[in-house]
DNA sequence: GCGCATTGGTTGTCATGACAACCAATGTCG
DNA sequence: CGACATTGGTTGTCATGACAACCAATGCGC
């Protein structure tokens, strides 16, 4: 069972760390794009995961899973996002509930523009800074607390990050989730 | 120099994952001490450091670059701190421009109230899911980062997590700043 | 084919973070 | 000692996130 001891000093500071990594990154990437292409990080990340969906379209429940957002939170950026006419949302035709939003021609652009300044970014302030063995133990080991913080695997952090590695940005011409 | 291409599918694994984690973590935190007793996880930091300072007292500034904030950030959450009665602010006697903010029996109560199941939370969300080896791992990376997102070492995430690990919540009583 | 629970999204309200503008006190240079 | 830059904090404004309430469509049981 899970303790209330106090920290050992490993911990302590292993912890504090962690704490100050994830207080000061969302701040440097929100500031980086919206210094550059007024957009939020998180605002990014919804553009780049529908770029790399089929048909550059996704269901609103599962572009949240994605983003590792909740339903609400999506609607309201959406709606922004839309207002920029960076994306656009329809009715899913096949299930009257859903609401499907597709990338448009100008959030496409934008993220064309956006992308070399935001990985330059990642790349200065965290990948840089790690050795190849580093990025593997980084990877296993935000697996592992992800693990515990999204049991149920909702989030697909798993994934890869859609846009934004090698693979995306190419095909995908399959449909979107007419078959879902 | 940083290049600007795409990630490698290690690269945006591990980025992938970072991102999750520094998304659903502050989260996580700040919805048991809300639910508990009522507190930002920001809330709770300051409060902690307070309580391992000399005298249980610190100035602004260094309460800021302790906790990761800019100093208008937490001269917003010392008001409301105030307000509620877990910290008094009075100005420092040395030098006329800064303040000084200490922390008072009420807020010595409820970070005692409070640090159980926040400690309890952190181990079941984060550390328990650690091997030993992984801890070190995570400590060093975590450096690694900061070192690059906090060149000056502003933040102070290098010292322990005041109020938190084994040493703090004892003596410490020399005076404040005042030789500062 | 009629209730009722469930799923999928949206909207409203409130609290919080970022940033800029501002004020007060200090120090410095001539 | 008088102008100016710097340091230390506070306040105002605006955008964003969390949460709850709400509405629409679906599906299930019988």
């Amino acid at each position: 069972m899970t303790s209330t001891q106090p920290f050992s000093p490993a911990e302590a500071t292993a912890w504090a760390r962690l704490v100050a990594v994830s207080e000061l990154l969302p701040t440097m990437l929100d500031a980086q794009l919206l210094r550059d292409v007024e957009l939020t990080h998180f605002e990014y990340l919804v553009l780049s995961v529908l770029a790399a969906s089929p048909e550059q379209t996704s269901r609103m429940t599962r572009l949240a899973s994605q983003t590792n957002a909740t339903l609400p939170r999506l609607s309201h950026v959406a709606r922004r996002l839309e207002q920029k006419g960076l994306l656009e949302r329809f009715p899913c035709p096949q299930d009257k509930r859903a609401t499907n939003a597709r990338l448009t021609a100008a959030g496409s652009a934008v993220l064309e523009k956006a992308a070399p300044g935001h990985v330059a970014t990642v790349r200065s302030n965290v990948l840089d800074a790690l050795a190849p063995d580093e990025l593997a133990q980084l990877a296993a080991i935000s697996a592992s607390i992800l693990a515990r913080l999204d049991p149920e695997g909702r989030m697909s952090a798993t994934q890869c990050h859609a846009g934004l590695s090698e693979a995306a940005a190419s095909d995908a011409k399959t449909t979107p989730d007419a078959a879902a």
